[in-house]
Formats: C-alpha cells, structure tokens, sequence
DNA sequence: TCATAAGCACAA
DNA sequence: TGTGCTTATGAT
C-alpha cells in the first residue's frame, strides 16, 4: 500500500491535524525519507507554515482532490525523537492544548522558523598578534579591559560565554586598539566529555546525605520520582552533584531543571567545576541560536549535563538517565499562558516514558508533590541537618490592630527597622503582593468578611465593588461597618510595591532604598547588577517581592519584614497560605549569617493564627502536613482536581454567556450521564462547576474576564467531561466571540 | 463617494 | 492564529 498521504499538526489554535499530499518527486522514497516527528513546509491558506509530520497514510477523510502537497521536507532526521514525540502528544491530551501548538512550543525559535538543523557558527574572540605580544601591565588603567584581555590569552572563547562577565563596551574598546578580534566559526562536535570527566574537589558527604545518595543511585535505570524535603543550607546540591556521578562515569546524561531567577552562573560553575566538563545552559535570555546549538548538542549525546529554565524539559537526549528539578515548588515551572504546561508534571511523565529517575529537591516542597511522597508514591527523602553553622533568626508576629500605620509599617516596625539600619545592617521589605484575592478587613478587630455559605473569606471586587465568595458564587455589597466590633474601619487589603517604596523613602529618606521586582528586573544583567549592589552595601533598604527569595543570600540583612501576612492568610485562593509559608521560610534561610542571625517580624491582625504559629514553631514540613489536612477536608488539591476555563471579550456579557453556557452544558452532560447508566455518576466522578466568577482585575485592556472552575474528586471523568465540552465548546458560535483558554491544574486564580 | 474599521469565515 | 472578504460607520 502506497503512502503518499501525510497527516501534519500545524502552529494553528485548532484542535485537528492536517492532511497533505506527498508529491511525485518524494512517493518513491516517502517511507524512507518522510518520517513521523519531522519538520515540512506545508501552505496553508495564504499562509507557508512549518509543521511537523504525524503519520504516513494511505486515505485520508478528506476529498483527495482537496488535499494540497507539501512543499518540503526540511529534516533528515526528526526534530522531534520517537520519545519525545509521545511525550508530547500526552501533553497535549493532558493540557486539552492542539497538539500543533504544542509541538511549537517544545522546538527551539530557529527550527520553529525552518532553518535547516545544522550547527550554526557562533562568534569567537582572541587575541591578535598586536594583543599576545602586548604586555598585560599596559593596560593597568583599563582593569576590566586587561581581565578580558587575559582571559583571551593562548585561548579564544566564545563570545556567549565572555559576555556573562564582561560587558559589551570591553569588546569594541579592545578591537579598537586592534589586541582582539572575532570571528565565526562551528565548533566541531565533542563526544569526548566523558573521557575528560574528572571528579574534582569532591566533599566528605555527611551521614545524611550518604544515605540519600545511596538510595537514589540505586534508582538509576528505572522510573522512580524521588522527593528530597532538605532545609535551606542542608547540601541539596551535594546530593545531586553525587548522585549524578555515577550517571557522567557511564556517559549518560542528567538534566537539572531550575526555577527562572535561580539560573545564576555561580550554579552552573558548581555543576561544571565539580565534573570538569562543560555544562549546556537553556533559559530565556540567550540568542536563538545559542538555544539551538545547546538543543542539538544535548541531542547528539556532547553534553553530561543540561541546566535549564521550565521549557529545557523539551530537551532531547540521546542518552537521558535522570531529570533533577531544583526548588520543585516554584511557579515558573508552570507556564502562564498559552500551552499552560507545568515542568514538573511533564518531568514526571518524561521520566515514566524513558524510564528513568526523577529527583525533585526542595526545602519547601509543593503540597502536591508533599502529598505524593506521604502518599508512598513518590519515594520520600530528607535532609534534616543544615551542613554550616545554623542561621535561624527569631521571629515577632506583630499586631497591627488599631494601630496606626505609616505606610503599611506599624510604629514598632519602623522603630525597630531605625535601630537595624543605624547599626549599619541592611532591612528587607517583603511584600507579597501577588495571586491574591484580596479580603475585605476590620482594622480595628481583624475580623475578616466570611461568606455565610461555605465559611470561606469574601473576595473584594474593586472595580464593581463587590464581595464575591470565589467558593460558592455567592454575592454581598460592601458592609460599612464591622459585622463583630461595628466599628467603621472595614478596609481592602493590598498596597502596590511602588507605594511602599515612596513610603520608604519618605520615612528614611537617609538610606538607600532598593525595589526588587520582576517588573525592575526585565534584564538579567540588571539584577546581577543590583545584588552585587546589595553585597557592596550601596542600598540599605530592600523592598521585594518572590524573587528575593530565590536562591540569593543576604548576609547583611539582619531585619526582614513581612509588611501583611493577612492577605495570604485569608485570601480565597487557597494556594496563598502554601506560598507564604514557602516564602518566609526561603528567606529565613538566606537572610543574616552565622554571627547576627537576624530577625523577622511579621505583621498581621490575627497574630496568633494558627497556621502561623505552626510555621514558626515547627518548620514548614510540620505546616505543610497540617495545610494537607485543611485541603483534604476542604476537598481541594491535591485531594480534588480542578481545570480552570478563562474567558475574556470586549462586552462582558459575552464573556460571561460563554461560560454560562459551557457550565450549563457540563451539568446538562452529567444529568443525562447518570440517567441512561447510573454507573458513571459516583459522588467522586461527579464534576462541580463553580462559577462564573468575575476575574479579580475584571477589566483589563478594554476586555472583561470571567472564569469557570470544574472540579472533581476524581481526575479522569472530569477530563473526560473536559473533553466532550471542548469538541461541543469549539462549535458553538458563542465560542469565536470570545478569547477563551483552558488551564488544567491551575496555580494562579482570580 | 471614498476610506477605514470592525466583523466574520476559513484554512487540508 | 493570520488572512482576506464583507459590511458598517462616518467624514467630506
């Protein structure tokens, strides 16, 4: 049977595959030269789009005379391996995301736009002869130009590589005065890494960490996922760095995903100093061509190790044999948009397919993957001892009912920052500020506005000025006064980082303040920047947000405040009181040292909560467990499973009709289910819709946006409902009026 | 009467 | 999603 039919997936939001003729010149040789996984160029209305190939086939549902032919085929061997290729269509099964989209996100931006797989040149700089014979000393006026021009000497170094530590201006001085210079060039392929691997510099493992090594080597070979709950400073990366050392001996590969701003060259040295081997690094930073050249190295077997940022998961192997994911319950391993896969989850399944190990490392570890080590599914390893000396600052929860607050800062907080900053310590500001649904709030008594259904806290609406319980639906206009004290100083929660920072500044106009925040620090030369700015003692006040919790020390910190713990504690989103804690507990490992331990004071209006206490007293593992317990009674994650479908339109109306109607249609769905079988409609298959709820920046760029929550007990009929809906979702006219996506596990709400 | 914007269907 | 066709709006 002759196959001159190709089935392609396309970079188009539609769910179908695409069917292609294979012309003449390629018939003979299709099975041979076509295969599944591989690039072609197909037209596609007007348009020429870069697919990739699903299957040969001999019919197609289609007219044959309607079908067109594709215009190249632009792989000899697939873009995309078989093991990948399976890996991703589970994705897009799993993230009900098209599968041509899907595809899309997972290959480099060079193969997106179809250039040919080659290796290409990158850009090399030595020194000319002018530069070997020029005598170092000469340049003593120019130290940062004579560090550049030395590390040139008898070597010539990819400019990649020496823009991380010289910067641009370095280069064109140097070429002025003719001592450098650059040119193209492709680096010939290395296979020879494992014969160069030295184990260098190696440590004594403590008793701990021996036991943890041990068990994680004899997983080598297998598919396992390992936790490793280890407190902040207990040598987790010693743990990894052993672990992967058998794995490099044998000339297999290892892959360490880490979070966005945990991408520091310092890591990546560690990894590289420790084997003696050059070490590929992916993360959003670097040129499409430098993302290439890591892709197809990792893939012909030249690299031991891959460090990466979420999307290096895609990653192809040839020899892959374990997959370690660093600070496992950070949330940029969950993509926001668009193809909202989380890397984790896609590790996890990578790590089933290709039988192999998945090490997942954390000191304040996701309560899902929590749950599922606690549930034996995961095999649970600990780190109890911290390796140096012990940093534990003491902690003050303050009480800020009925006081009166300068800027968000209670008085003692601001005597006590005077005191800190005089002795010549630095404070950290930390406000939290995002995923929250925010309460509405008595400052007087601390009482919060509870939804009188489900006891759960109201969420304020600013725009509308309405209370909406984002558990049940339920609706309530502003109180003027407090329900329990009837005092009139009900106030919403939130203050923007900006506000705080003039504060700041008005306050202690004598020292320098500095806002770290994602917004700030768009490039990430600016943040290297700024910390070494922080270190040299430039800025005494640090105002931050997530990121400073990020793998960074702040020695001179000695004072950190937390300026409202309150909105995290009551906020409807039920994964705020888990980031919190994560929070707290991140930045107390890395705030102060070993001679001035420091101290945290966080301000809230129900100082003695419990989940508080808890914290502080027993350490995250014993909070987490206790948080595990409220989700499951609460029947939420990880003890439910929820999808997310999100809608947005220029009339609100709109927005909200379509999502009317998709919650309508999967109640509809499952009121016939259980009246023809009865089989299917167990408490636990059964799929609640909450919703729809305004979104809590209800109007955002002229558009409005609403969300629907479907929740169940069980994973699979709530995916199998998620299903029909779709293929009903995309037919309804309603459907093209509206922007909608689907978001399954949803980290982020409101 | 023409020009531009908004709405809409379609893609193999 | 990007494209081009159709229809609505509206300025002159």
């Amino acid at each position: 049977m002759s196959s001159s039919i190709i089935e392609v997936a396309l970079p188009v939001p539609m769910r179908q595959t695409f069917d292609y003729l294979i012309p003449e010149h390629l018939i003979a040789n299709a099975s041979e030269n076509l295969h599944q996984g591989m690039r072609v160029q197909v037209s596609f209305g007007r348009r020429q789009l870069i697919g990739i190939a699903i299957q040969l086939k001999s019919s197609s549902t289609w007219d044959r005379n309607k079908l067109k032919s594709i215009e190249a085929i632009l792989d000899t061997t697939p873009s995309i391996d078989a093991e990948q290729f399976r890996l991703l269509e589970w994705a897009s099964r799993y993230y009900h995301h098209p599968i041509g989209e899907v595809f899309h996100a997972a290959i480099p931006a060079k193969l997106r736009k179809g250039e040919m797989n080659k290796r290409p040149s990158i850009r090399y700089w030595r020194p000319t002869e002018l530069g070997q014979q020029t005598d170092l000393a000469e340049l003593k006026r120019a130290p940062k130009q004579q560090q550049l021009l030395a590390t040139l000497h008898g070597q010539a170094k990819p400019e990649a590589v020496l823009r991380e530590q010289f910067a641009t201006a370095l280069f064109t001085a140097l070429e002025k005065k003719h001592l450098i210079e650059s040119y193209e060039f492709v680096p010939p392929p290395n296979f020879e890494w494992h014969s160069e691997l030295t184990v260098d510099n190696k440590p004594f493992a403590s008793k701990e960490q021996a036991v943890v090594i041990s068990a994680l080597r004899q997983q080598l070979g297998q598919f396992q996922v390992s936790l490793l709950e280890g407190v902040t400073g207990s040598g987790k990366t010693e743990v990894y760095l052993q672990a992967i050392e058998t794995i490099l001996e044998a000339g297999k590969q290892v892959l360490v995903l880490v979070p966005e701003i945990g991408l520091t060259p310092q890591t990546v040295e560690r990894f590289a100093a420790r084997f003696n081997i050059s070490v590929g690094v992916l993360h959003s930073g670097m040129t499409d061509n430098e993302r290439l050249i890591v892709w197809q190295q990792a893939q012909a077997g030249e690299l031991g190790i891959v460090i990466g940022t979420r999307s290096a998961v895609f990653t192809p192997f040839k020899a892959l044999a374990m997959i370690i994911i660093d600070e496992e319950h950070d949330s940029s391993y969950k993509q926001g948009d668009g193809f909202r896969y989380h890397a984790r989850d896609l590790a996890v399944m990578r790590a089933k397919l290709s039988n192999i190990p998945l090490l997942l490392g954390s000191a304040t570890p996701a309560l899902e993957s929590l749950h599922n080590a606690l549930q034996k599914k995961y095999q649970h390893l600990q780190l109890h001892q911290r390796a140096g000396s012990a940093v534990k600052p003491t902690f003050n929860t303050l009480d800020i009912r009925q006081q009166h607050l300068q800027y968000g800062f209670a008085p003692d907080t601001i005597r006590q920052m005077n005191h800190h900053l005089r002795q010549g310590n630095q404070v950290l500001v930390f406000l939290n500020r995002r995923g929250y649904a925010p309460a509405l709030l008595c400052h007087n008594c601390g009482h919060v506005e509870m939804c009188n259904q489900c006891e759960r806290p109201f969420t304020l609406h600013k725009n509308t000025h309405i209370l909406h319980c984002h558990h049940c639906g339920n609706t309530k206009t502003i109180p003027s006064h407090c329900s329990q004290c009837h005092q009139q100083d009900m106030a919403p929660e939130g203050m923007g980082t900006e506000q705080l920072e003039q504060g700041l500044q008005h306050l202690f106009p004598q020292y320098s303040t500095i806002r770290i925040d994602s917004d700030t620090m768009r490039a990430k030369s600016r943040l290297n920047q700024i910390l070494e700015d922080i270190h040299s003692g430039k800025h005494q006040i640090l105002i931050g947000t997530q990121i400073l919790a990020k793998g960074h020390h702040f020695p001179k910190v000695t004072f950190v405040v937390v300026v409202d713990i309150d909105g995290a504690l009551f906020s409807a989103n039920y994964r705020s009181s888990e980031q919190l804690a994560q929070l707290i507990t991140q930045i107390t490992g890395r705030a102060g040292r070993a001679q001035q331990p420091g101290e945290m004071w966080l301000q809230s209006h129900h100082p003695g909560h419990p989940l508080i206490e808890d914290l502080l007293h027993n350490g995250y593992g014993h909070f987490a467990r206790q948080l595990l317990i409220e989700r499951r009674h609460a029947n939420l994650p990880p003890y439910s499973y929820q999808v997310l479908i999100r809608a947005e339109a220029t009339k609100a109306e709109a927005a909200f009709n379509f999502l009317h109607n998709v919650a309508m249609g999967v109640r509809q769905t499952q009121s016939s289910d259980s009246n023809n079988s009865n089989n299917n409609s167990s408490a636990a298959s059964q799929v609640n819709t909450i919703g729809p709820l305004p979104a809590l920046l209800e109007k955002r760029q002229g558009r409005y946006r609403f969300q629907l929550v479907l929740q169940s007990m069980a994973r699979s009929p709530l995916h199998t409902l998620l299903h029909q809906q779709l293929q009903i979702i995309t037919t309804m006219p309603e459907s093209k009026k509206v922007r909608w996506s689907v978001d399954i596990d949803p980290q982020e709400f409101y």
